[in-house]
RNA sequence: GGGCGAUUAGCUCAGCUGGUAGAGCAGCUGACUCUUAAUCAGCCGGUCGCAGGUUCGAAUCCUGCAUCGCCCA
């Protein structure tokens, strides 16, 4: 149905049609065609009897009894060579080339394969052989289309590179990019080592809530909501550290949780709004402890997915064989400094950080100035696994103090690479002591330091009722799986990072379909 | 937050010191019944990230903004 008094010339100059409304358009048309022929674009199902990668490894057995396999994929190339074609189909496992011959199939789905677009997913039947080229390849004797691609897939050869489009349509990177489907895997198989591991030191794998009235467990600015029901405000959770202790003190005796934690904060290489940790509690045990168990799960790990004990990480190559360095934070900041500030006092301490270029103008307190002067001069040097031990109590709020010095708290953190990955101390289980330090925080977030935490009444509570001597451990996974996937920015081991929202006028895809599809009722010059 | 770089067709990229946009792939037509980034012939396809400015003239020079990347804080 056109209007008959639309005349060519009347097609506004200004909308000019957009190749990819242009590409998209002639494959619905197709889709179009083939309803007429009662053949559908999105059938429901396909019976498979292998995935690529099967039929690929028990290939000669197949080859030479002629089995008959049924196999789908998407069409990644597509080459035509008269009354033949030869294609590669890609499923999750492998990809496979595939010949289809006129004589075979017949002129029917022979027509239907030459309309075929690259993107489009197929089930094949057929049986294998050997061209002569040497190429494995499954003869089709007949094929379904199982979906119809509206989209263009990216280059068949460069595939997709930008970084931003391989953020952004991260199911296009996983089409066109099967290392990177590869990478995620791997992930998967770093989190079920872990899991494995800590199931098997009997450890609870537990569950709290993400949605709190009250934040705490780290020091961050947390994301905020609104719960309309009970019309207050809640907080999605920064750490899980609280509940699980309230577990610990509840009775029993190791807990463990793989938490996505929120911080509300920027993003870069390292840091990503949303990202996965695990925290462990475990009763009876001190921060010795576990660092002990934490090298043993290391050590494991590593093994279980590159099946050494040394890895290579950019330039480096690190090793995870036991036991890794063990060195105070005040012991390594006089080796790399020649300075000692244990009995310094603040005023000293800023003085002595000023000789050596680091910046304490903001710093409140003599364990913030010892911390700053760290992390410029120590941690960028610590590439093989390295426990920093032994913190200022003034950045510590939730860990035992020292059992022989005051100023400090029982705590290690782990580094590799450069990298914070895990961060583990002697809890703090002294409910006065614990009070006193959410006072200080109290008065931290008051004098304007939002990455402060919140007195927690609840918890003081719990740990009134008493809770055992616990060691207690969280660990990065995110960072984890960037060192064990040799990958440099937390965006290449997270599906999907968070992104800026985009503010240039593209043209969505949907306003394309739209249009496309209104072409039934509409002169098709409508854009 | 600061510095540097990138942004041109669905994808990958050219486009020099300003003269009004080009290739390959993908798509469409045709040839080819063992090709493999198939090949060959022809065709279609662009608000040159956005907004200003300089200029007779801007993809190109200047300013601002946006997004992305890298480095620094």
């Amino acid at each position: 149905m056109t209007k008959p008094d639309k005349k060519p010339g009347e097609n506004q100059p200004d909308q000019p049609q957009l190749p990819l409304a242009e590409l998209m358009k002639i494959r619905y048309e197709k889709i179009k065609e083939l309803n007429e022929r009662k053949i559908s674009s999105y059938p429901y199902r396909y019976e498979r009897t292998h995935v690529i990668r099967q039929a690929l490894d028990n290939f000669d057995e197949y080859a030479e009894k002629e089995t008959v396999l049924r196999v789908a994929g998407r069409i990644m190339l597509k080459r035509k060579m008269g009354k033949s074609f030869f294609a590669h189909i890609q499923d999750s496992s492998d990809k496979i080339q595939i010949y289809l011959k006129f004589d075979v199939v017949g002129k029917e789905q022979f027509d239907l394969f030459n309309t075929l677009d690259l993107g489009d997913i197929i089930g094949c039947e057929g049986s294998l052989f050997v061209t002569k080229t040497g190429e494995r390849t499954l003869r089709v004797t007949t094929f379904e289309l199982l979906t119809k691609a509206l989209h263009p897939l990216p280059d068949k050869h460069s595939g997709l590179t930008d970084k931003e489009q391989r953020y952004r349509r991260r199911y296009a990177d996983l089409i066109a990019n099967p290392e990177v489907r590869e990478t995620f895997v791997r992930r998967t198989r770093i989190i079920k080592a872990v899991r494995d591991f800590l199931d098997n030191e009997g450890f609870l794998e537990v569950e709290t809530p993400i949605l709190q009235p009250i934040y705490g467990g780290g020091n961050a600015r947390p994301f905020k909501t609104h719960y309309m029901r009970l019309d207050r405000d809640m907080y999605l959770r920064i750490a899980d550290e609280l509940y699980l202790k309230r577990l610990i003190i509840g009775g029993y005796d190791k807990v463990w949780e793989y938490c996505k934690d929120f911080r509300n904060e920027g993003m870069d290489r390292l840091h990503n709004p949303e990202f996965s940790m695990i925290e462990l509690y475990w009763a009876y045990a001190d921060y010795k402890d576990m660092a002990a168990l934490l090298e043993k799960m290391m050590r494991e790990v590593v093994h279980k997915i590159h099946g050494t004990y040394k890895i290579t990480y950019g330039e480096n190559e690190i090793d995870f064989e036991p036991p890794f360095k063990w060195i105070t934070m005040l012991g390594s900041v006089k080796e790399q400094t020649g300075i000692d500030f244990s009995e310094m006092s603040y005023e000293q301490a800023r003085k002595a950080a000023a000789e050596i270029e680091v910046d304490s103008e903001d710093l409140i307190n003599w364990g913030k100035v010892v911390a700053a002067v760290w992390e410029a001069k120590v941690e960028p040097t610590l590439v093989q696994p390295t426990f920093i031990v032994d913190f200022p109590v003034e950045i510590s709020p939730l860990a035992k103090k020292h059992r022989e010095n005051p100023r400090l708290t029982e705590r290690f953190e782990l580094f590799v690479a450069g990298h914070e990955l895990g961060n583990a101390f002697s809890e703090l289980n002294d409910p006065v002591d614990q009070l006193q330090r959410f006072m200080q925080q109290g008065k931290a977030l008051e004098a304007g330091d939002e990455e402060a935490q919140p007195l927690d009444d609840d918890f003081v509570t719990a740990l009134s009722y008493g809770m055992p001597p616990t060691a207690g451990l969280g660990l990065g996974i995110d960072r984890l799986v960037m060192l064990l996937t040799n990958q440099h920015s937390i965006r290449d081991v997270l599906f999907f990072p968070a992104m800026k929202e985009l503010g240039d006028g593209s043209v969505p895809v949907s306003q394309i379909l739209s249009k496309i599809i209104g072409d039934k009722e509409f002169p098709p010059d409508g854009y």
